[in-house]
DNA sequence: ACATATAAACCGTCCAGACGGTACAGTTCC
DNA sequence: GGAACTGTACCGTCTGGACGGTTTATATGT
């Protein structure tokens, strides 16, 4: 039950900012949202900080997850790309919990940089040209960050455009030349 | 005075989400902060969401004003690149308005979103290699969220090889095939 | 089999503080 | 004389969090 009721109220957190904005997120509204009392939310984490804290870290885990650990650096590259554009669009938005980090407590979202970080350095010491590398992981967040804010701006045909090139880049960035 | 008084509250906002994040801007901190009372910081913006669309305002304008219209396209995306990556680390740190806007009021992204448009509009219409063109306007986005957001994740040696190669990607990408 | 004990899971209410905004009477500067 | 403010006092609302109480599952002793 614990798990579960965890597990709805992150959801729940998400999807209320998602389609309110951060401002809706407060613990009585997140605690509506997902069915239980206010006293039944903090039980669960007791604080707010907590709450958004929860959302990042279930963020992160659940995409360092997916990403798997292709020991092959183009093929993790190339999950990278897809997972992140496809996130964008239909999959567990639990993208949101970095809005709610950034407008309650910056300090949250420093598990997102660390990881962040632990990526590029991957990219810095595998690939064999990390600059062109770092570009098409930039272009990829750039896209994933602009949807989160709101900021739609690229049409479905030029998205899928974009993924396939970006496929391409790495493909030929990685052979000999 | 208005102008110079206006051009202070703005600069007092954005030094503040710096500094403080965004649950600091606060009309009564934003007038502190900009040596103005709550009063007078209402006389020039009626109310919280004015203030934070004037923030935003002032950031695409400056942002366009500086761009320039560089007729040749190759011109005008390099200046977009060098621009965007330059008011990261030292000027007018204006960016920190769109944190406001989705923190307070989503909406309020709106004019940040129909610019974004409009210069996507004029590298689909008008690059050689729209999708390459668009992978680059990307990249420096990406690195711009990011900072913004605070996840710094890129060193800076990096991030001028980064600079170094989209413009050299530009320059590539239009020069005949 | 059954009472007892105990901790986890959850409910509902209350409150102090903060915030956006209003009102308005005075003041300074062009 | 009006635009550009200052300063203070105030209101209504919302929110995070504290707190005391209640149900439910689980374990234990007999």
């Amino acid at each position: 039950m614990s798990k579960d009721t965890k597990q709805q109220i992150l959801d729940a957190a998400n999807h209320l900012i998602e389609q309110e904005g951060v401002a809706a997120l407060t613990l009585e509204s997140v605690a509506a949202a997902a069915g239980v009392s206010k006293g039944g939310l903090l039980y669960h984490f007791p604080n707010k900080d907590a709450l958004i804290e929860g959302m990042i870290a279930h963020l992160i885990q659940n995409f360092d997850e997916r990403l798997g650990q292709s020991a092959d650096f183009a093929d993790w590259l190339a999950a990278y790309v897809r997972l992140t554009l496809a996130d964008m669009s239909l999959l567990s938005q639990a993208q949101f919990s970095i809005l709610a980090a950034i407008a309650n407590n910056p300090d949250l979202v420093q598990p997102m940089a660390d990881q962040t970080a632990a990526w590029q350095k991957r990219i810095e010491s595998v690939a064999k040209d990390p600059v062109l590398a770092t570009i098409i992981r930039l272009a990829t967040d750039g896209l994933w960050y602009a949807e989160m804010l709101g900021i739609r701006q690229v049409s479905d045909e030029m998205k899928q455009a974009v993924e396939k090139r970006l496929l391409e880049m790495i493909h030929d960035s990685t052979q000999s030349e």
